[in-house]
DNA sequence: GAACCGATTGACTGGTCAGTCAGCCAGCGA
DNA sequence: TCGCTGGCTGACTGACCAGTCAATCGGTTC
């Protein structure tokens, strides 16, 4: 009664078949998982697919917009907080999105392994929005040393990178059982990623 | 007349593919690159690729052994070394990469894209050598643990992944042109890394 | 100069999929 | 009951490409 007075689907076949592909994705990975996979998956005709999206990259590139979209919010609300000093800003960002990786870890395991690492492929189409990522992180640290609270001699971009940086080889570490992901890591995760990054590893 | 008596090939064709393997890999990746394009850009038969590789598979397998045991050496003498202490060490290993990257950037950037940062498809094969790398650097930050020169209180694989993952991202940053790289910026980027993860981004 | 052999060539094949399309069918309004 | 509409189906096709292989070449040996 809402919003959509034409239209209720029972079951929402679209969104069927995103799920599925984020399961499918994740388990084989985007190039060797065929059309055909995605929609068994998804109990739902080959055609069908093609009926949602024009081809099986779009499907990829939806996962991928859906969420990215969600991160980019939310540093970008961090950093408008007036509330949180740039260290807190810093660490409300590494805990979303070590918080996106405990709720929905096969989605995470996509986006990280097919689209942001997959620069040179798949990543290419969104370079752009990756980079507003990036740019929003320097953003925060730039603010930090203009107040003073951050350290000026190395350069706001850099800096960005080697935080989101350890962030994401954190993550592919846990993805691909490189470094044990007990429950409590995730847990303390984006405390300790900025206390090696804020205030690093030699003792103060 | 010195060591190899029956063969002395005017030009190694198999060097020749490798290099011509380098090129076309960084430019198109790894996945859209057909055989032909290594066989045309090394200027030789489509066969003799089949000749000197089992596959083309195999090929990138080579370029990344070739340099990667490059690599685990650096990181192992490095720690090795009673000369320097764990800062120094850490500093000589993200030293080695970067300059890696400065003497042959296109066989860093297919390293880097094609392997290191595809554990999902081709990386899966090099799990272990790429883990043995991981596991270096956290040998040499354990080490400055147990010296007092690290704080005990970040466990030692979480800080070598949050090392090697900044300086990974660092060197995709300058590979996708996401961060501008002058020549200065190599220059000092071992260091900053180091200062970044060892001082912190916090005045101390 | 004949036999031999490894390096080199490139046309060809077999298999794999992404994407197409002609039509089916369930529900609905007349 | 009879279209009609649009979600839905899945067999089919066209393109693409890794890897094969039979043939040629150039050099060496006896």
């Amino acid at each position: 009664m809402a919003s959509n007075p034409s239209k209720a689907p029972p079951a929402d076949k679209r969104r069927l078949i995103l799920d599925a592909a984020i399961r499918v994705f994740a388990r084989q990975g985007f190039h060797s998982t065929r059309v055909a996979d995605i929609a068994d998956e998804a109990g739902v005709a080959y055609g069908l697919v093609y009926h949602y999206f024009k081809s099986k990259d779009e499907v990829l590139n939806e996962l991928f917009s859906e969420r990215w979209s969600l991160l980019l919010t939310a540093i970008e609300e961090a950093d408008r907080s007036d509330r949180l000093g740039p260290r807190a800003k810093l660490e409300t960002v590494a805990g979303f999105i070590f918080e996106s990786y405990r709720h929905d870890p096969e989605l995470m395991k996509v986006i990280i392994v097919e689209v942001t690492r997959a620069a040179n492929s798949f990543g290419r189409t969104h370079l752009p929005e990756i980079r507003r990522a990036y740019d929003s992180i320097a953003k925060i640290v730039a603010e930090g040393q203009a107040a003073g609270a951050f350290r000026g001699d190395i350069d706001a971009a850099f800096a960005s990178m080697s935080f989101y940086g350890a962030i994401e080889q954190l993550l592919s570490g846990w993805i691909f059982d490189l470094i044990p992901a007990a429950e409590t890591d995730l847990e303390e995760a984006k405390t300790l990623v900025t206390a090696t990054i804020c205030d690093g590893l030699e003792p103060r």
